[in-house]
DNA sequence: CCTTGTAAGCTTACAGGGTACACAAATAAG
DNA sequence: CTTATTTGTGTACCCTGTAAGCTTACAAGG
């Protein structure tokens, strides 16, 4: 039986296996023994079958991520993990550039890593703004890699952004820090 | 007389008034009055199309601005100007998220930028680092702002993303002026 | 003047896209 | 068994990018 889930489990592997122009409704369809038409009985379109891979993959972004520590570690850890989730799906990126996770999600997700802030008495709107700051900074990152690299083996380039990426998350949380110090 | 050039200004009128779905080449073709075909003796595809649309507008987001003040202020003012160009052309934020800057042009106009952190000694290396990262967080932050807002006129909405802006791009300033610091 | 080369634009045509709509098959309810 | 509901299918429509070949206009050489 065809489920939502099935269609965006499928829609992610399509994605990673061939590109986001591969990722239409006809290939998809074959993808999983099932005419085109048939998707549509579980996803209202094809920008909604977008949404939802955002919104797994954020999910999966945050999945078994639990932020034990003082909210700068906290802040950079969701940052790890986030580019890491990235990373491994680069075709998705652009997606998740284009498409804003779902607020009730977004928000339900990051509770925790918000609640280190209050641990030390940081209000919850700073709080926000730092955390939202940091995640803007981990997609833009993300899309420059992906959009610059056709060859993803290449050590030295990956080395380049790597570096490129600690620097910057270590300003920003560093910048935080200073700024939110009472 | 059809030109490169009139094509891709007629491509931004077109993506300003209508948005990118609607830049389709018989579209554009017809808001010049030629046939979509025409428009293939000045640009080989539409990707080409759409990347010389990425440079125009980094360029207009470069032009006249001169950073003649300390590589903060620079920095800053640089991240405003860019921003401010991403703003008043929402419909291409998305474009310029997936399509890089052309490396020689994005170095060309960044050299006088550059040249602000040299003068206090800082590695050219360090000093590129810095700059992407605020791009990167400067694009991503436009891309937040202009994936969440259908109603443009908002202006409680501006209000929170302008303090956004600014408390993340401060706090990322003043954190890598920690870090180079001597 | 005519001829001819070249550039600019046009027409047509094809392969492929999203999806509306009407239908068939299968399953559940009574 | 009958009927209602759900799930998947086939067809069709209109739109897309763009390859190939054609027409028009104009400039240079004779």
């Amino acid at each position: 039986m065809l489920t939502t889930e099935r269609v965006v489990t499928a829609a992610i592997e399509a994605l990673d296996a061939e590109g986001l122009d591969a990722l239409t409704m006809r290939r998809l369809g074959a993808r999983l023994g099932v005419a085109a038409m048939s998707l549509y009985r579980h996803v209202p379109n094809r920008e909604a079958l977008l949404a939802e891979v955002v919104n797994r993959l954020f999910t999966e972004a945050m999945a078994g991520y639990v932020p034990d520590a003082a909210w700068q570690q906290a802040l950079a850890g969701f940052a790890v993990s986030y580019r890491r989730v990235l990373l491994a799906h680069p075709q998705a990126v652009p997606l998740l550039a284009t498409h804003p996770v779902d607020v009730d999600l977004g928000i339900e997700l990051l509770t925790e890593l918000l609640t280190r802030f209050e641990a030390v008495g940081i209000a919850r709107c700073d709080a926000i703004t730092a955390v939202q700051s940091v995640t803007v900074y981990v997609l833009g990152h993300a899309l420059a890699q992906v959009g610059s690299t056709p060859a993803p083996g290449d050590e030295t380039a990956a080395a380049f952004f790597d570096q490129w990426f600690d620097t910057g998350l270590s300003a920003m949380v560093t910048g935080f820090e200073h700024k939110l110090a009472d």
